[in-house]
RNA sequence: GCCGGGAUAGCACAGUGGUAGUGCAGCUGAUUCGUAAUCAGCAGGUCGAGGGUUCAAAUCCCUUUCCCGGCUCCA
């Protein structure tokens, strides 16, 4: 016998002595890790020698082991409850796991729990999950007899001569492994929702049926996981949105179009206001540009090839093809080509909010967050090779900046490097794409590359940034272009008195103002902080004899530049605190006589919490404060 | 685009062939009250749009618009 040791719990066990199963159980081992880092089932044929480790599910590797042996189970009910359903895939995923069926009639919310109940069953019934191997013939041939044809497409598929099965309770189903010792070391699972979805992802391909569940170790664990769903159901921008009259949209307006109502309008207008100062300051000349340009423009700039898909069909005014903007681009150059650049002057930064217009597909569409009509915090930098680094280096610290002024501390950076399909020169990308990583790297900012992820014009950055529940999302990005520039025959005057051909760099910080509010209403779960909220002070008066009072508190206030409500209507002062409190406004101002008498003021912020101010011009200079510093001071 | 679900009062929803309902919001009146909902009354709907079946359609059928969950984390 080969000699395997086997590592529990820190502990060194020879793998041959009769106990080593009965302490793998003892630790609920789930499966074993060779040092090399594969897995293996417990009771497999485990081959090679050296020390293997317990996986538990309380490894992530675990935890993936027991979803995907969840999902076969799923897979075994299924066919229990539907014989003619046909089996496909069914992996693990970043939070639960699926399977695809081919099934006539789709799933309906009520086959969720009977598949619930039949795979609760098949748990209790302690069925052990055991590997076979066998020849890609025999396989295919069992699987042609059981009428498997996607399994038969996946074996022959396959390069391997051998393939492996699993079975469990009499469910035969081709898998790579490794999977949990017995279908009872599933303790916690949840089917959550049924799609359809297309096998192979294709959608040239059948679309299949889809069941997403998810497991995890304990019931704790899952119901924890149930209430992160809960919560992010309660801070879904569309929710909140409609609840705090921010934007809506309109069947008569169409689908993707957004309408900013005031409440929303006043937020946008508020980060517009940030973005505009700290790009006059940060040495950017802000543009506006139209909406519609000549088709021959876009065909200039290669959009029209590039990007067909994506574009509006032309219209047509005198005769001539006009086209609505999907970008921004093709117009900054158009400034920078209105004279003749010298070298002297560059870098050259132009940057717009431009409001571009993209054709998505109507199942994209989502709230906020994939629209077909929206505005970028657009910038081109025109400079020189020699400055890209230099550049790169300070849109990193801007774009950080202002990431971190809207509560963002938390980021992921990916270098995207040379795809296969590139225009511009080897030399060139070499260049740009070290100068892109020295810049990173003088930041001490960790990153990862992502080989050839680059676009075809040249190698990019991306950011993406954590929310307050840990979700990512991608907002900035850094792209080096160095075909545009050619297309248009941009050029500077160098010092060599012949004409050079710049670089640029497109770059936007928050991406797209609808995604970002979206993504800003989900981080804040709708409670801006002070200097972003569309009120920011309500004034609420305890009986009408304080309303006098009450309008001049709310009028000073107003003068100097809040944003103030007042509420002097007959209702108890907790009804007004409660309506105050829904619309999520930071600070109420509560009036009674004690405070006419007194002059002094009594503060009920939104999280309950009560200040007194002797008088209002400490509340200004408190209130003030906090809206300069731009912090999120309370919920 | 494709699969599935949906659209009924401002909002959340009930209503499966026979007189359109509930709660909240709104309006009116009473009440003048100290930290998340005072009470009563009233009003509010081409049942997303268009067509069809039927004596009769929110309800059944067709078309269409929009919204929602998804559509390779690869045996």
């Amino acid at each position: 016998m080969e000699s395997i040791v086997i590592n529990i719990e820190g502990e060194v066990v020879d793998a041959d002595k009769d106990d080593v199963l009965k302490r793998l159980k003892k630790v609920n081992a789930l499966a074993l890790k060779s040092a090399e880092g594969h897995i293996f089932d417990i009771s497999g044929d485990v081959g090679g020698t050296g020390e293997l480790t317990a996986v538990t599910i309380d490894s992530p590797e675990g935890l993936a082991i027991c979803r995907h042996s969840t999902s076969h189970i799923m897979a075994h009910a299924v066919k229990d409850l539907y014989p003619s359903a046909k089996v496909t895939i069914g992996p693990s995923t970043e939070d639960g796991f699926y399977y695809d069926f081919d099934i006539d009639t789709p799933f309906t919310p009520d086959d969720l729990s009977a598949i619930e109940k039949a795979m609760q069953k098949i748990i209790k019934r302690n069925n052990p999950f055991v590997r076979k191997t066998m020849s890609k013939a025999d396989a295919i041939e069992l699987f042609k007899a059981m009428d498997e044809d996607y399994k038969v497409e996946i074996i022959e598929a396959i390069e391997a001569d051998e393939v492996s099965l699993y079975e469990e309770g009499g469910f035969v189903d081709l898998c790579r492994g490794p999977h949990v010792p017995s279908t009872a070391s599933v303790r916690a699972f949840k089917l959550l929702k049924t799609a359809g979805a297309y096998w192979r992802g294709d959608e040239k391909n059948k679309m299949l049926q889809r069941i997403y569940g998810t497991a995890f170790a304990t019931s704790e664990d899952l119901k924890r996981h149930i209430e992160l769903l809960e919560e992010i159901k309660r801070r879904d921008h569309r929710r909140l949105g409609r609840e705090l009259d921010l934007f809506s949209m309109s069947d008569d307006i169409g689908a993707g179009l957004i309408l900013w109502h005031p409440n929303g309008a006043m937020i946008r207008k508020t980060i517009e206001d940030f973005w505009r100062e700290e790009h006059i300051k940060a040495g950017y000349k802000l543009l506006y540009t139209p909406h519609i340009a000549r088709i021959d423009l876009w065909k200039k700039s290669g959009h029209v090839d590039f990007y067909k898909d994506n574009m509006y069909t032309p219209m047509d005014i005198d005769g001539a093809d006009y086209e609505i903007k999907p970008m921004n681009c093709p117009f900054h150059i158009a400034v920078y080509k209105s004279a003749l650049r010298s070298y002297r002057e560059l870098p050259i930064k132009y940057a717009e909010l431009g409001t571009v217009y993209r054709y998505e597909r109507s199942g994209v569409l989502h709230g906020l967050l994939r629209v077909r009509g929206f505005t970028q915090d657009d910038a081109h930098i025109f400079c020189r090779i020699d400055q890209i680094e230099s550049e790169i280096l300070d849109v990193l610290d801007f774009t950080l900046y202002v990431l971190r002024t809207f509560g963002f501390e938390k980021y992921d950076v990916y270098l995207s490097t040379r795809p296969e399909k590139y225009v511009g020169t080897l030399d060139n990308w070499e260049i740009a794409t070290e100068a892109l990583r020295k810049a990173l790297e003088k930041k001490g900012l960790k990153y990862e590359t992502d080989p050839g992820e680059g676009v075809f014009y040249g190698p990019k950055i991306d950011i993406k940034v954590k929310d307050s529940l840990n979700r990512q999302w991608q907002c900035s990005t850094i792209q080096v272009d160095f075909n545009l520039p050619e297309r248009f025959d941009v050029a500077y005057r160098a010092s060599d008195d012949k004409d050079h051909l710049p670089i640029m760099i497109h770059r936007a910080l928050m991406g797209s103002l609808e995604r970002f509010f979206g993504i800003l209403i989900e981080h804040y779960a709708g409670a801006f902080p002070l200097w972003l909220s569309p009120v920011q002070v309500s004034v609420l008066t305890i009986s009408e004899r304080q309303a006098e009072f009450a309008k001049e508190t709310a009028g000073v206030l107003m003068k100097a530049g809040l944003r103030v409500e007042t509420d002097l209507g007959d209702e108890k002062i907790g009804y007004k605190i409660r309506q105050s409190s829904i619309k999520k406004i930071p600070y109420a101002i509560l009036i009674g006589d004690k405070e006419m008498e007194s002059q002094s003021l009594t503060v009920r912020k939104r999280n309950g919490e009560n200040i007194s101010f002797a008088d209002i011009n400490s509340l200004l200079d408190f209130l003030r404060e906090e809206i300069e510093s731009r912090r999120y001071g309370h919920k």
